[in-house]
DNA sequence: AGCTTTTGATAAAGCGGTTAAGTTCGGGCC
DNA sequence: GGCCCGAACTTAACCGCTTTATCAAAAGCT
C-alpha cells in the first residue's frame, strides 16, 4: 500500500477516523484498550502523519525560519553561522519541529520573507540574527503577530523576546585582562556600529579608558572581512606609535591582524598582544594561538530555540533569557608588553 | 481581515473558488479579463497560497530535505557546510522550494530520518553528502523512491542522480606539480577512507607512484579532524626519512599541520611543502598561505540544487551532471624541496 | 437551421488530518 | 423503574486549495 492513512487505520481497527486521531494523539475519548489496538495498527502499517494535512487542521507549520541577508560567501567563511544552525537545529529537534532556512542578498528581501513566510504560514516563527540599532525588523515583525526569538540583546524597547550574553561584561573582562598586563594603548577593531553588541562593545572600551587610565583607546569599526581586518592592522601598525595591543571583534579578523603582524616583522605577543572576541577552531589553529572571549555559542542557540518553541506553544509569553557570559581563554597571543 | 483564501478573493470578484485557482496558477479555464479581474482582486487583498493546503491537494511539500550525520559541532569548523548549505540554498530559492536541515548524530538516525521525512512528506527530496564506498543509504533511498542527488560521485551501482567534480583528475594535478617540483617523497593525509572521494584520491596517489617514479607515497587515513591532522603530522615529521611534501585532504588539516611544522621547527616551504586538498578562507590567511586545490563548491551546491529541482519535476529523469574539477592555487606552502 | 465543438465558468469532491457536536450505552442514584 | 451522567465512539464539518465532472452559452460547421 503506498502511504497509509488514518482512513486506512480506522478501516482495519474497525473503528472511525475520529477514535483513530484520538488514539494516535493521546487525548481522551478512547478507552485504553482500543487506543492500544490502534496504536498497534498504526505502527503495523508504519503509518506516519502527513505534514501538510497536519498543518491544515491545526494550523501549526511544524517549522520555523531562519533568514539571513548577507553576501552568500560569508556563510561558509564564518563558524559562526554553522554553530549557530547546529544548535537552533537540536533545540528544534526535540519537539520534531524544523528548521527553514533563507539566505537573501539584502535587508529588503529578508523583510520580504518574513512576510511571505508568514503569509504562506510555511513557519510558526523566526530566528533573528544580529539585532541592529533602531532595527526596522523589529517593528515589522511585530505588526505581523508572529513568535520572534533574537539572537542578540538586551533589547529594550521591543516586544520581541531573545536571548542574550552579556558582551559588555565580556569586554571589561578583556580589557581588564590587558590593563592587568599592562597595556595601556589598546586598540579595538570592531564589527559593523550598526550592530547592537558592536556599539556596546565600543562603549565598553571608552568607559574602561577613564577606570584604567589607558593612554590610547580606539574603536575602528570594520565589515568583519578578514581583508578590512588586514588593512585596519597595517595602517594601524604603521603608525607611528603603536598600541601593545588589539582586541578583534571577530576571529577571522584576528587571524588576517595575525598575518599582517608577521608580515611586518610585529612580534606576537613580545611586541603586540593580539585577543579575538570570537573563539573558534581558527583561533586554536593559529601560531601563535589566539587569546579569545570564548562561549558555547552553540548551546546559546539551543537555548533560543527552546524558547522560540514555548513562544510558539504560547504566543502571549515574551521571553527574555540572559545565556553565560563569554569567558576569556588566554592562550599564546597575549602577554606584558615590551619593557613592562 | 486575517489571512484572506481563495474564497475571499471569489468573493469579491464575484467568481467561483474553482475560477480563482485557474486564474492564480495561470492554467487554462478562464478568460484573460477575467483572469486579470481575480489577480487584481487577489493583490489587492494581499493573497498568498497556504502552503499546507496547497501541499495537501497537489502533493508536493516545497521543500527538500538535508540530513547530516556528524557530530554537530563540526558543522562549525569546517567551512564546506557553509558554503554547502548557502549554495543549495540559493539554487532552491529560484523557484521558492525550501532547504529543511536536520543534523542527526548518528547513520542510523540518518536513515530514520529519511524514511520519516518521506512518509510525512515533508519534503519532495533530499540532498546527500559524502557518498561512502558501498553506501547503504543509496539502497534504502531507491526503496523509498524519492527523488534524490548526491553531491559527489560518480556512482556507478545506482540509479540516484549525483554531480560531482574529478577529485582523481584534481588529485593528479597536485602530484604532478609536486613531482614537477622535483618532490619524491609524499605523504598524503586522507580523510575518511570509506568515503568514496578520499577513496578515489588515495588511488590517484598509488599510480603516480610508478608514473612519476617517486620513492614514497603513502596515504594516511584520518577523521578529517585537526587533531588528527597534526597528530599525524608530528608522527611523519618525526620520522628519519622526512618526506619532502604532505597534501592534506582539508585545509582544517592542512593548517594543523602547518602548526605542527612550525613548532617542530620544519620551515615550511623550505624543508616541507605543504598543499590542501580544500580551499577556503583557512588556507589564505596562514602564513605562509597554503597552496591548495580550489573549486566554487558553492556553485556545485547551486547545480545540485537545480539538478534536485528537475528531479522531483520528472521523478523518471536521472541527472548525472559533472561539474568542473578543482584547480590547483598555487601559494606559499610549496616550494622545490631543498637541495633541488 | 440543426448539429457538434469549444470556451468560460461552476459546483463539488477530494487531499489527510482535527475537532465540535452528536449518539449509545452502562451504571449510579433516588 | 425512571432519570441523569459520563465514558466511548461516531458523524460530519472544516482547514485552504486543487481538480474533475458538469453545464450553459457561444462559436463553428455543413
Amino acid at each position: 500500500m503506498a502511504r497509509p492513512t488514518i482512513a486506512d487505520i480506522a478501516e482495519r481497527a474497525g473503528v472511525s477516523k475520529g477514535a483513530v486521531s484520538f488514539a494516535l494523539n493521546g487525548r481522551p475519548g478512547v478507552s485504553e484498550e482500543t487506543r492500544h489496538r490502534i496504536l498497534a495498527v498504526a505502527d503495523e502499517m508504519n503509518w506516519r502523519p502527513h505534514r501538510a494535512a497536519r498543518s491544515l487542521g491545526n494550523s501549526r507549520a511544524g517549522a520555523v525560519g531562519l533568514i539571513l541577508s548577507r553576501p552568500a560567501r560569508t556563510l561558509g567563511l564564518e563558524p559562526f553561522f554553522g554553530q549557530i544552525v547546529s544548535g537552533l537545529q537540536a533545540g528544534l529537534a526535540e519537539d520534531g519541529t524544523a528548521l527553514q532556512l533563507l539566505v537573501v542578498e539584502d535587508p529588503e528581501a529578508e523583510m520580504a520573507a518574513y512576510r511571505t513566510w508568514t503569509a504562506e504560514q510555511r513557519v510558526d516563527g523566526f530566528v533573528l540574527l544580529d539585532p541592529l540599532i533602531d532595527d526596522p525588523r523589529f517593528a515589522a515583525l511585530e505588526a505581523l503577530e508572529v513568535p520572534v526569538m533574537v539572537l542578540g540583546g538586551p533589547l529594550p524597547d521591543t516586544s520581541l523576546s531573545f536571548t542574550w550574553a552579556d558582551d559588555s561584561e565580556a569586554m571589561h573582562e578583556a580589557v581588564d585582562y590587558l590593563a592587568a598586563l599592562g597595556h595601556r594603548h589598546v586598540v579595538h577593531v570592531a564589527g559593523m556600529p550598526q550592530f547592537l553588541h558592536t556599539k556596546r562593545r565600543m562603549d565598553v572600551l571608552t568607559e574602561a579608558k577613564a577606570r584604567h587610565e589607558l593612554a590610547e583607546v580606539v574603536s575602528i569599526p570594520t565589515d568583519y572581512s578578514d581583508s578590512e581586518g588586514a588593512v585596519i592592522t597595517r595602517r594601524i601598525l604603521s603608525r607611528r606609535e603603536r598600541p601593545t595591543a588589539i582586541v578583534y571583534d571577530s576571529d577571522v579578523m584576528a587571524v588576517a591582524g595575525l598575518g599582517v603582524a608577521l608580515e611586518m616583522g610585529v612580534r606576537v605577543p613580545q611586541d603586540l598582544s593580539i585577543l579575538s572576541f570570537d573563539d573558534s577552531l581558527l583561533a586554536r589553529l593559529t601560531h601563535p594561538s589566539l587569546t579569545a572571549l570564548t562561549r558555547d555559542t552553540q548551546a546559546w542557540a539551543t537555548e533560543a530555540a527552546r524558547g522560540l518553541l514555548r513562544l510558539i506553544a504560547d504566543p502571549t509569553l515574551t521571553v527574555r533569557h540572559q545565556s553565560s557570559t563569554p569567558v576569556l581563554v588566554p592562550r599564546e597571543s597575549t602577554a606584558p608588553p615590551a619593557g613592562h
